[in-house]
DNA sequence: AAGATGACGCCCG
DNA sequence: CCGGGCGCCATCT
């Protein structure tokens, strides 16, 4: 799970869902919210809200967008140009 | 032990 | 596009 986050190349982004599932725990979305609170120095702006939305609130959502946008990051709207950026896993599994 | 909570996700009207 | 409802999982009351 955390090695999944941990992986994520500047410049791509992923959702909590997706995260969770190619650490072999689909459903555990919520989870990865836990562990990017906990563990510290994970590029957490690179995870966004299934379909590419930011799922922060006021101000760290403007942060989250400008460290991406920082990356390269491209946006449609208000949500992350998933079809360009999103990152594809592997088949990962792995323990948090 | 039961209920509430959150940076979630999916389906339906 | 916008809510509303329900399922998910770990923590905290």
């Amino acid at each position: 799970m955390v090695r999944c986050i941990r992986a994520l190349p500047a410049g791509t982004v992923s959702s909590y869902g997706a995260i969770a599932k190619a650490a072999g725990w689909p459903g555990a979305a919520r989870q990865v919210v836990r562990i990017l609170q906990q563990v510290p120095g994970l590029p957490w702006h690179r995870v966004v809200g299934s379909g590419g939305a930011i799922k922060l609130t006021g101000e760290n959502a403007a942060e989250q967008r400008f460290r991406l946008r920082m990356e390269g990051v491209t946006f449609r709207g208000a949500r992350v140009d998933m079809k360009r950026h999103e990152f594809r896993f592997k088949r990962a599994r792995s323990l948090k």
